[in-house]
RNA sequence: GCCGAAGUGGCGGAACUGGUAGACGCGCUGGAUUCAAAAUCCAGUUCUCGCAAGGGAGUGGGGGUUCGAUUCCCCCCUUCGGUACCA
């Protein structure tokens, strides 16, 4: 019987569906365990080999934790809403909603080959109208919420509007910016329109202008990822900063929960670092400067206020409101062109630029302590986002604002003195302050403290704790996402859709070109936006964050009509136990989640304050890019140079050209290249090189000849870097493939092999035949030479018990750790020695195929079977460890001469301290190691070496 | 720029709490079996000096702590992820 992959694993897919095996009940007296997977995105490319690395890892564990007596969700649904489709959309013309789908069937196709334990009643995908409604349905939960900064939480909107009309403004902050007073009967006198704006400053989803990446020659808004340079990726038109109204989400209302509560989960601690740092909580002072000839003040936020005698300039945001009042007349060029500068980069630009710009706007702010007339700059550094826009520039004791300074000649002022500190940077926030007037001789803490008090004192600021973290935008000009529950009135004031007319569908169309004017597609149809001719809906979508800020919440109830989940199913599944995805989402999805979870939990319809309880981090699993370099002088004749014969100093004048790798021999290897077959096979491709030359060491080939040079020698060199697994790329693994070849089991066990989960590494498919084998041993325990199944029922041997448990304690506690490379390493180890043992027997058969289960999921079901079980492996119990199998009665010590091995000895286990260090030191080869030298010291760490130290 | 991570043989990696560096697997070399191949099995495989016995070096680079450092501390280099509209 020999073992055909296919034929298993046809045999028990089936067996699985017809049974329900992974069915999970909302109802169960065992404890639950929630196990999910970072939610994908259906691309058109289709799954590739680092796809399923996490899910293969979380299965092993679900199927482990299955095994020992939990009731385990684990669920998969699709994250479908996304760009990608809707930019297929406008290339081909086809729905997103039909490629979608089709991207859909492909990955699910793809997924339940790989053998994986999903509930798929459960399924659910985020462009399903059934499940959108729900999404919609939160977005008017957060917009009919205010964050009540006294209670620390998310309160209805009416509550306000009832205190407005019995109290006015009075004992109300709004999160953030400056109050707005007024009374009660102000307050009724108020038009819709000013209520409407003036709540607005209050909702967890609210309107107000931000800036968006504007091509005016595609028409379209753009996401960061398709500039290029400042230009757009595609047509490379110039992209500028654009300013629209669109709907926000107040996250930084719940920054300090989301800081505070990051304790009580269980995540990797560089994961929680970036939170820490995302979230960027500092404590400092905003200060109002009096601005010379002008009424308004500029509101500045530093964690420096001990160095404000030291501002010899300010530097406020281009984006900043006051940049157009106060510009004179003779700096109005200077501040346009720098502001055009501007527009034109990205924020990303902005921060890693080193080299210092900037333009004077000819106002002045006066110093409120020395009244000292103080020069106002605008420059990109200073980002409108953070803080006030605006800064006190102290050169001295800033990297950057020195910088600026020395660029634009303005003087620099000394105010800490950090002699006594050496080696002090200007982050250490030490030394003692001059210069300063009241705060001269004070330590830097101390200085801070009083600068605050006498700020508060002189009413021109406060002490203010501010938040890197920015409001989420949530608005996206696009078609291919959640409409909005929105309309608006004749007014502009907008309102909510009522619940019980969601969900709002997306309109059908057949045109997904942008609307016009930073509009989305939808805006042009115009029976859709118009109401009943006295509302317009909101146009814009939701971006795909929305739908992804809740789906693990979906999986618990995903059929319920009445609520995004019932009650009695977040009683019983809480929340998520264990989370696997990779480490790119860790600040953007898993913040959006935590916050949206956090507002549920307000708002009452959670339990628990965090959506995910622990969280491990996926690596990537990386392609190998293969190209070749194609002249760029090279006009009328394409020219392409073997990589061995291109110098180093000449790179600039090559483009790279991406090679299909099933066109390359050795491909990954130094010595990859094309041959005559693999550039006729390129040509062929690539019809535009037709006519090109291919230039190597030992001759040319264009055009199907090769000039010089023996045919069977033709080596073109390819370049081998290790990058992204990408259809653009050429370099994409199918793992269908895979499966074919080797079988699903073989797969997902060398996947696991290839190294530590949270790793990145490069895919190489020539491992997998070290798997392979282990696999058809672990088999041949079962079934011998003659083919048949043969196990016995002989009592194992103590050698033999050894060899199993030794495996059982390392796969059970290495899973504990998702440490599965190394939990196969000792699964082939015991497989190895059994073999080596002969060892057919029932007794030890039994449990390894529990222990394996997991990982073999088909091969595991049929050795199951092979010894004469009924029911699914994988509804056994996982086995148990038990020491007293592998108790040793002596131990080898490693013998050193000052820490280097030198020999080694064996003792019995129970040898003394003292006896240890007099028998090692009997030792032969010791004995000469010792011979002429002193001995110090000898250091005996019992059960582990024994250490002579001698000089 | 800022935040986070990684760097160990030809390759993927192991060494969990400071205690034998290179487990396990790939590849490679030699051998057995075979008409031959596949498959399987056996032996070897960090580099370097040496016929050998046996030395020496060695975990990205430099320094430090320690009897002992891949592991702890400081500085540097390279690569990868994120940087708010890819998901």
């Amino acid at each position: 019987m020999k073992l055909d992959t296919r034929q298993v694993e046809q045999k028990w897919k089936k067996f699985w569906v017809d049974n329900e095996i992974y069915k999970v009940s909302n109802d169960s007296d065992k404890p639950k365990y929630y196990v999910l997977d970072m939610f994908p995105y259906p691309s058109g490319a289709g799954l590739h080999v680092g796809h399923p690395l996490g899910y293969i890892a979380s299965d092993i564990y679900a199927r482990q934790k299955r095994m020992s007596g939990y009731n385990v969700l684990h669920p998969i649904g699709f994250d479908s809403f996304g760009l990608p489709a809707e930019q297929y959309a406008l290339q081909t013309g086809i729905h997103p909603a039909v490629s979608t789908e089709q991207n859909i069937i492909r990955y699910k196709e793809q997924l339940s080959n790989l053998g994986f334990s999903f509930d798929w009643s459960r399924e659910v995908s985020t462009s399903n109208p059934e499940y959108y409604k729900w999404t919609q349905w939160i977005f008017t939960l957060l917009f009919s919420h205010y964050y009540d900064i006294s209670a620390q939480r998310a309160m209805p909107i009416d509550h306000l509007v009832n205190h407005f009309e019995s109290k006015g403004s009075e004992g109300i902050q709004p999160f953030q910016g400056e109050a707005v007073e007024f009374t009660a009967e102000e307050w009724k006198q108020y038009s819709d329109k000013e209520k409407s704006d003036c709540l607005m400053n209050y909702r967890l989803a609210y309107q107000k202008t931000g800036y968006v990446n504007w091509c005016e020659e595609l028409g379209t808004v753009l996401a960061n990822d398709q500039i290029k340079d400042g230009v757009s990726e595609r047509g490379g038109y110039p992209v500028v900063k654009k300013a629209m109204t669109q709907w926000y989400l107040r996250s930084t209302a719940y920054a300090e929960r989301m800081l505070q509560e990051l304790d009580d989960i269980d995540w990797p601690d560089p994961l929680k670092t970036m939170q820490r740092n995302w979230i960027g909580r500092s404590t400092g002072a905003s200060v109002f400067f009096e601005l010379d000839n002008h009424s308004e003040s500029l509101e500045v936020y530093t964690t420096r206020p001990d160095t404000i005698f030291g501002v010899t300039f300010m530097v406020i945001a281009p984006e900043h409101p006051l940049v157009n009042q106060i510009t004179t007349a003779g700096q109005e060029t200077e501040i346009k062109d720098y502001i055009d500068y501007v527009n034109s980069r990205s924020d990303i630009e902005r921060m890693a630029e080193k080299k210092v710009t900037g333009a004077f706007t000819g106002a002045y702010a006066i110093h409120p302590f020395t009244g000292a007339k103080v020069p106002i700059y605008i420059s990109e550094y200073v980002l409108i986002d953070y803080g006030t826009g605006a800064i006190m520039a102290v050169p001295s004791d800033d990297e950057r604002d020195m910088s600026f300074a020395n660029k634009f000649n303005i003087p620099i002022i000394d105010v800490v003195d950090k002699s006594k500190y050496p080696g002090a940077t200007l982050d250490d926030k030490i030394g003692v302050i001059i210069n300063s007037d009241f705060l001269n001789g004070l330590e830097v803490a101390d200085a801070i403290q009083l600068a605050t008090e006498k700020i508060e004192e002189k009413g021109i600021g406060q002490l203010q704790i501010n938040y890197r973290l920015r409001d989420a935008n949530f608005s996206r000009q696009r078609y291919w996402g959640e409409p909005f529950p929105i309309k608006y009135n004749k007014e502009g004031i907008p309102s909510m859709i009522p619940a019980d007319e969601l969900p709002v569908t997306l309109p059908d169309t057949e045109n997904f070109k942008p609307g016009g004017d930073g509009k989305s597609p939808l805006s042009l149809i115009e029976d859709w936006v118009n109401i009943d001719g006295e509302h317009l809906r909101e146009t814009d979508t939701m971006p795909a964050v929305a739908g992804s800020s809740w789906y693990y919440l979906r999986y618990m109830d995903p059929q319920n009509k009445e609520a995004f989940a019932s009650k009695e199913s977040i009683d019983y599944w809480q929340n998520v136990d264990l989370y696997v995805g990779g480490a790119e989402h860790a600040v953007a999805h898993l913040m959006y989640a935590r916050f949206w979870h956090k507002f549920l939990f307000d708002t009452g319809y959670v339990n628990t304050t965090e959506p995910f309880k622990k969280l491990i981090n996926q690596g990537k699993i990386q392609g190998i890019i293969e190209s070749i370099y194609l002249d760029k002088s090279s006009k009328d004749k394409k020219c392409f140079y073997s990589a061995d014969i291109v110098e180093e100093s000449q790179m600039d004048r090559y483009a790279k050209i991406p090679v299909h790798i099933d066109y390359v021999s050795n491909y990954g290897h130094p010595d990859s290249h094309l041959d005559l077959e693999g550039i006729q096979k390129f040509i062929d491709w690539a019809k535009e090189y037709k006519n090109a030359e291919f230039h190597t060491s030992t001759g040319v080939f264009q055009g199907g000849n090769l000039s010089n040079g023996q045919t069977n020698e033709f080596k073109f060199v390819t370049v081998s870097e290790q990058g992204k697994m990408s259809k653009s790329k050429y370099n994409v693994i199918n793992p269908d493939d895979i499966v074919d070849r080797y079988g699903a089991d073989c797969f997902r066990i060398y996947e696991m092999f290839l190294g530590p989960i949270e790793q990145d590494k490069p895919w190489d498919t020539n491992g997998i035949e070290g798997v392979f084998k282990f696999i058809r041993k672990l088999w041949s325990l079962f079934v011998q030479d003659d083919d048949q199944v043969n196990i016995s029922d002989e009592a194992a041997t103590k050698e033999e018990l050894k060899i199993l448990h030794a495996a059982i304690k390392k796969v059970r506690e290495d899973s504990e750790r998702f440490s599965f490379n190394t939990c196969i390493s000792a699964m082939m180890v015991c497989v190895n020695e059994l073999k080596k043992a002969n060892c057919n027997k029932r007794e030890i058969l039994d449990p390894l195929t529990r222990l394996v289960a997991p990982f073999a999921v088909f091969v595991a079901e049929e050795l199951w079977e092979m010894l004469g079980n009924e029911a699914s492996v994988h509804q056994q119990q996982i086995p148990h460890f038990e020491a007293k199998y592998l108790v040793d009665d002596e131990i080898e010590y490693p013998l050193c001469i000052n820490g280097k091995k030198r020999a080694s000895a064996v003792f019995p286990a129970n040898t003394s301290k003292s006896d240890l260090e007099k028998l090692a030191q009997e030792n032969q080869e010791i004995q000469k190691w010792l011979e002429g030298k002193n001995l110090i010291k000898v250091i005996v760490v019992p059960k582990r070496m024994i250490n002579f130290v001698v000089k």
